[in-house]
DNA sequence: ATATTATAGGCGAACGTTCGCCCGAACGTT
DNA sequence: AACGTTCGGGCGAACGTTCGCCTATAATAT
């Protein structure tokens, strides 16, 4: 590298001061045209860019939102975090903002390294995943107004902008369909009661069984750990019923629980689909290379990516939001495992 | 926002010059005992954080390591980006460096995106994946003498530093346990001749079957795009073949393609692991859940994230690096779908 | 006691921008 | 002819650091 062309070789080179060029690239008024040519095309001859770092300092913003999301164990899968971070990036960029992904600390250190991102100057912003019920960056991040939108809700008493999926929404289109198709025991295999993502699933359940004028049978709803075994263990305690009582469906919460379900029914010699339909949550891209094929509930995770971001940029430049908190459907993909018809 | 604290209020602060602070604060000798525990005293009075794009403007580096992939279709996974990137934001963090991805350029603009990125001095170097052979990005930052690691190799004429999977050693491994089981007639799907990568698993395979003396017959091995249908269609003609005629043992390059294979093996009624052995690259975290679950390569990606980061900053900071080509092989994770032996 | 060296800490400058203010020229108005 | 207005562009300053150099004092050696 032989020397950085600045903002101040384009002036000599056009014979203006530097000033002037910095009115220019930053497209200000009080330039005539000719000067401003004149100028451009010395950008152009010496290839000069802006120095962002330069730019930052002064307009004292680092054009950076933070991001850290919790690794998953390698067991399982983050069927999202692909195109979400693609959906960001790309957001943030249209916006001259860029991501900054930094290493998800362990939970008693989470303000902190908040604290530090913010003090520093790191970033002017942060997108935050994972959220829980009494989130401590959120209560952190509410007190100092520093701005932050979340991908996913938490108390419903604090007042913060959020995109989430609507999963209540979710559960009772795929319920729903079930109903339609003549289910009358419909199971489902949940997360234990703190998950607050988990509740509003099992709420959109509630909703639609209770609509359709069904009781719901306490037993019908197993709340575990996020695994493929716990949905294996648990499908096998039902199928253990007598045939005339055991659940006809089994919806999960995740296609990973979805995926024991299959494989506990498949090893009882049941047909997936036709004896007992299954029904999963995220399609999961190998969602459709199982058999059967998964029926599943797909989020928008591409819009997500985009509304968090667009929503994030607003509030660090001061434009109220119209809307604080936005949750968007997902979509039902229909395939082989939720059959074509209740038995019998 | 009342006012950031600078350096100059924990000079005034401290009764010093705000210099003999950022002489603390970066460890530097200079600086009496007691007047060091007086500056870090009213450091954590203030609560005073170093502002970062100040610091990287003073010394000319912006700290950032770019990076960008493609993404991949939305019926495909990406099994390894979740661990990769964490393990690149990591290791970047920990020798204070930050990873900032950025949008996957359309393939003509490759190179006008990494110009901009350096010249306007957001990136102190890139990591680089998805390379192909005569990848312009390679031939550009070769060219600029900028500091870059790629994961994947490239043209073997080019002299850059890399980090790759060993796919010669992985396939070299599969292949041997598929003849020490006894399968004679093992065939392969691989990708297009174009592929790099697929060029160096085909060799681990070929290197494989002919030390053991094995003839390799063209017809086994299958090349055509990475998809599960394509596994399969190439799974249903080898099927067609009269039983001694037909291979005992599939290796897909990719367990996509392997998902495939185990499910046009199925539909023929045949069992996976029994009667026909099936191998698959990636290890992909579903690979464990299919029936019979898969036997499969594991790229060790969490190590090759952190070499990937640790030679770039070694780059930036002009420490030769000892190693510039790294090899790391896969480990080969038997399951039930490559069996016990083969048949008959 | 003087000369030499080491040490602590101060000071000016610079990194590459943007911002706000100012001034001079040109123009139109009364 | 004097005035106000508009427009183009220059200028100083600042953003928060780090760097290199300088100086005064203290410590050591002769």
């Amino acid at each position: 590298m032989t020397h950085r062309v600045t903002i101040k070789d384009v002036a000599t080179q056009a014979k203006v001061s530097y000033q002037t060029v910095s009115k220019v690239v930053n497209g200000q008024a009080q330039v005539s045209s000719e000067t401003r040519e004149r100028i451009w095309q010395a950008i152009h001859d010496l290839g000069y860019r802006p120095h962002i770092t330069a730019r930052n300092l002064r307009v004292g913003a680092s054009h950076m939102l933070g991001y850290s999301w919790r690794s998953v164990p390698s067991d399982q899968f983050n069927p999202v975090l692909d195109k979400f971070l693609q959906s960001m990036v790309e957001a943030a960029e249209k916006s001259g903002y860029h991501l900054l992904p930094f290493p998800c600390p362990p939970d008693h250190a989470q303000v902190e390294v908040y604290r530090e991102l913010i003090f520093s100057g790191r970033v002017d912003g942060f997108v935050l995943s994972s959220t829980n019920l009494n989130d401590e960056r959120i209560a952190y991040l509410l007190d100092t107004g520093f701005p932050f939108v979340a991908f996913g809700r938490a108390n419903p008493e604090w007042d913060f902008p959020y995109v989430d999926v609507d999963g209540t929404a979710g559960l009772r289109v795929a319920t729903e369909h079930l109903l339609s198709l003549g289910h009358r025991r419909i199971a489902l295999i949940a997360w234990p009661g703190e998950s607050l993502t988990g509740k509003f699933r099992v709420q959109g359940y509630l909703e639609a069984m209770q609509s359709a004028g069904r009781l719901v049978d306490p037993d019908w709803i197993a709340r575990g750990e996020h695994s493929a075994l716990f949905g294996e263990i648990v499908a096998q305690r039902w199928l253990d019923l007598p045939a005339d009582q055991r659940p006809t469906a089994i919806i999960a919460l995740s296609d990973l629980m979805a995926i024991g379900v299959m494989n506990a029914i498949q090893e009882r010699g049941l047909e997936v689909g036709r004896e007992i339909a299954v029904v999963g949550f995220d399609d999961v891209p190998m969602a459709q290379y199982l058999r059967p094929p998964l029926t599943s509930l797909r989020q928008p995770i591409w819009e997500l990516g985009q509304q968090v971001i667009a929503m994030l940029i607003k509030l660090i430049r001061n434009v109220t939001l119209e809307e604080r908190r936005v949750l968007l459907p997902p979509r039902l993909v229909t395939r082989a495992s939720s059959g074509t018809g209740a038995p019998g």
